[in-house]
DNA sequence: GTGAAAGCGCTAACAA
DNA sequence: TTGTTAGCGCTTTCAC
């Protein structure tokens, strides 16, 4: 692999290092390195004064590579999501990553960004992460059924958590997605609705599958029926909504109501379903999942399951940190959910 | 500095190291350093292959800590944003991110996210972030005339960008907002409007200052005022956009438009005004900035000035690289910005 | 209590 | 063309 081979950095900047210190303070570079990181062990109280004042005022600060390469640690974690249009943008995963980030700093581990594009995964670029000591661990976001490399990390050699979703033999965190489609059905059939559809996420996704079945499941205990006709996939996009929707509700022009696996494709389905000339929710009600901020602006706003991604990212990180404190117990977390109610979903009209 | 002090890592694995590739190869650990980083120069085929073979073999990756120490580089780059709440989450973020990390990844850096909380400005932590050698360089978004510490990077010491808005003496990429004022101005008068309000941004942002005088000068131009009592703060979000253009309306009943700084405020508005009783676009036209993602899924979609995220982070990103390679000029690249009609704005009512 | 010295894994003069 | 060697800045035994 070619490296850059420009000059060595525009810039030239004051490295202060452990031996200034020590010069400065007339101890040696052991004592300084043994007051930085020994705690209240051994050194006299007026040679750490005098050390520390000489930290001080130089600005010293440890080089942390020289440091990590040393204990073998970067004090970095990795989260890992997937190659998609612009990944970051989308709020599902922003949430996860606020929640990430503020567990993360809290511990004073940093965060490095990485998506899960078809070269990196094919270059195993995932293992160097860790085998070149660039982090400590990772978490991974929006995984599917097609990513295949998540096997290498149920040996558990790397510190390694899976974000609302499962797998086998990882460790997760992860939202109710059977009790979402549950309490989904039981606001729309105790509204009333009997033809109802779903927009669903993709296929091979183990959340969206839960989140079919509980509700396909709850239906069917009240005596609704959910055939094949009245589910599309709507692809987890606001343009895949948008045309699910359309489809549905040109094949079951009696529908009532529709669930979608996300805000996203609610926000699609809506818009389109408007565009059809039905009014939301006097015609056709709509349900979300996920409940993400926009979830209260569109219009109407919308009613939707609340699956708690800030709590994920952060529970999903805690889990990480204990990890890589030495606990090292298989941790399979179940985050409760819950059903927000707004406007866009109301009695069934017939 | 407390250390976290649990044992090493609940795990073991193969640190495979030059020398291991020395060794299986029989030849010095220069050789394979020099194989690794010189290109094509001195050696000689057959060794040069032995040495691959062996690198492959044992599936030897160099430890970055190691390489970064000897040649003080990290190959991280660091993307501030400021500490609000679920920052990552919001839109606007994720679209510079998404570009910045495309870029970056596109010549091996690598992104670490920081958010600039109080303590992080007050311990100067964003100079550690350089001088602990975290980071190359750094990318700054969200900043206001409040980022006093900004002043810091003036030096030009510490490679640094700042994204989607200016400060003075700092390098920068940032769109055209006095053109997007123009450009919605122009919008809006041309449809017949002439009692405007607007929605505008923390008065502490150069970009939103420089949008509201783009905006009411051109309205001036067109002959319509833009008085105090048409002006409110949304703050960037959707309830500040709620609750401004309740303001507004309350304190302007005949007001037929309003131009909103960011498409959050532009949602918040929309949704607040048909709570109200107006219609939009047939009472009350909205012009929002930015056009997020979100944009085209609200009810209306909204009419918004197109500034182009994606691309700011990705040329910021650019600019930063090239920063780094040498190229030691000021950088100060404004990017247009282009008007985007959809649903939300319609000719003037009366 | 404090310091000398070895070594973490790698790069790059300088020799050979 | 290849190898020897001296660090990069830090941590950590082990002596004193």
């Amino acid at each position: 692999m070619a490296r850059t081979n420009g000059k060595q950095s525009a810039v030239e900047r004051k490295p202060v290092s452990i031996r200034d210190v020590a010069d400065a303070s007339g101890v040696s570079l052991t004592t300084v390195s043994l007051i930085l990181n020994n705690g209240d062990q051994r050194i006299s109280e007026p040679t750490r004064a005098r050390v520390l004042t000489a930290i001080e005022r130089l600005g010293y600060r440890p080089n942390r590579l020289a440091q990590g390469l040393q204990n073998r640690r970067s004090n970095i974690l990795a989260i890992l999501v997937p190659h998609l249009r612009h990944t970051f943008a989308d709020p599902y995963f922003g949430e996860l990553i606020s929640g990430i980030y503020d567990r993360a700093n809290r511990s004073g581990y940093k965060i490095l960004l990485e998506a899960a594009g078809r070269s990196f995964l094919r270059e195993k670029r995932y293992l160097d992460l860790f085998d070149r000591c660039f982090v400590d661990g990772m978490l991974f976001m929006g995984s599917t059924d097609e990513h295949r490399f998540l096997h290498r990390f149920r040996d558990r050699k790397r510190p390694f958590i899976l974000v609302n979703n499962t797998w086998p033999g990882l460790d997760h965190v992860v939202a109710d997605y059977r009790a979402a489609g549950r309490l989904a059905a039981e606001h729309l059939v105790g509204l009333g609705h009997r033809r109802i559809g779903m927009i669903h996420g993709a296929g091979d996704v183990e959340t969206a599958r839960l989140l079919i079945a509980g509700f396909a499941e709850t239906l069917a205990q009240h005596g609704v029926e959910l055939p094949a006709s009245c589910m599309e996939d709507g692809f987890y996009t606001e343009e895949g909504g948008a045309a699910a929707a359309e489809k549905l509700i040109t094949a079951n022009p009696s529908l009532t109501a529709i669930f979608t696996g996300n805000d996203k494709m609610a926000a699609g389905a809506i818009q389109r379903l408007q565009a059809l000339g039905r009014r939301v929710p006097s015609d056709v009600s709509v349900v979300g999942c996920d409940d993400i901020t926009q979830a209260a602006f569109v219009t109407p706003s919308l009613t939707t399951i609340r699956t708690p991604l800030y709590e994920l990212g952060r529970r999903s990180c805690q889990r990480l940190i204990e990890r890589l404190r030495g606990k090292d117990e298989p941790c399979q977390e179940v985050l409760p959910v819950e059903l927000t109610v707004r406007q866009s979903t109301a009695p069934a009209a017939s």
